[in-house]
DNA sequence: CCAGACGTTGTT
DNA sequence: GTCTGG
DNA sequence: CCAGACGTTGTT
DNA sequence: GTCTGG
């Protein structure tokens, strides 16, 4: 699955990535090596209009559905499954119309070995460029804001997962869902198309990743840092 | 009809 | 065990 | 995802 | 908002 990722891409960078018509940013965000449900992220989205947008905005990492009477619950909507996002009444209504994409520089997997010990692993490109990440966004309105305030509306996004492939299966049986090189402007129309249309437009990220072991210390989101994502191998028992 | 839920993961 | 916070 | 809290009273 | 259960 994908419940704890990197993205140390600066806004501007992540524009020209994604070619974006415009920039709308509550806030600039850091370079986060340990990024974790409720935290902010940043998202690529069309909004609708004459002329659709392009755009890169700040969301929070967990799906309030606009129909949440509070958004206490989003920590759970972190991550959504492609087999049932478009039905669920959670999802459905964003999976329509309302797609996105994340930019990830990787994410961490926990292995449990025999013994209960769980080991992280960093998961990224071999070139390490960055992954798109698929993902659904929703707007919410916070009552406690009046019309027209900054936060009246609250966006976040939730990340699609699916079957691991390959030999990463090993690691973790579920992971996060790419959108295919091209397949950009599709995926991120507002215009509503048939699941099995929009399924075909990604693909498990196991397909283009490698994994490296690294330190326990990614545990706890008090931890950051580049030195996250250095490879950590447990030093060899001594012999007596 | 109204009331109430609406999610994923991992683990057992 | 289960929920909340990050 | 993992880590950390999980409670009330009264006093500072 | 939309579906399920009663």
């Amino acid at each position: 699955m994908c419940g704890r990722y990197v993205n140390s891409r600066s806004p501007e960078d992540l524009g020209v990535e994604f070619d974006v018509d415009q920039s709308v940013l509550s806030e600039r965000l850091a370079p986060d090596y340990n990024i974790a449900p409720t935290k902010r992220i940043y998202a690529v989205l069309d909004r609708p209009g004459d002329t659709p947008e392009r755009q890169l905005r700040v969301v929070t990492w967990g799906l309030v559905p606009s129909w949440a009477k509070d958004r206490s619950g989003a920590a759970k909507l972190s991550n959504a499954r492609i087999e049932t996002a478009a039905e669920k009444p959670s999802f459905a209504r964003a999976f329509k119309s309302r797609r996105a994409v994340v930019p990830a520089d990787g994410y961490f997997e926990w292995r449990r070995q025999d013994g209960g010990v769980k080991q992280p692993f960093f998961l990224h490109r071999p070139d390490d460029r960055a992954l798109h990440l698929a993902a659904l966004y929703e707007l919410w309105r916070d009552s406690t804001r009046e019309a027209g305030h900054p936060d009246a509306w609250w966006w976040s996004a939730t990340i699609l997962t699916t079957e691991s492939t390959g030999e990463l299966r090993d690691i973790h049986d579920r992971t996060p869902l790419t959108v295919r090189p091209g397949a950009l402007d599709a995926w991120l129309s507002t215009a509503p198309s048939h699941p099995d249309e929009l399924r075909a437009l990604l693909a498990p990220s196991t397909e283009e990743l490698v994994a490296r072991p690294v330190s326990t210390l990614v545990n706890s989101v008090r931890n950051n840092g580049p030195h996250l994502l250095e490879e950590y191998v447990e030093a060899a028992p001594t012999l007596f």
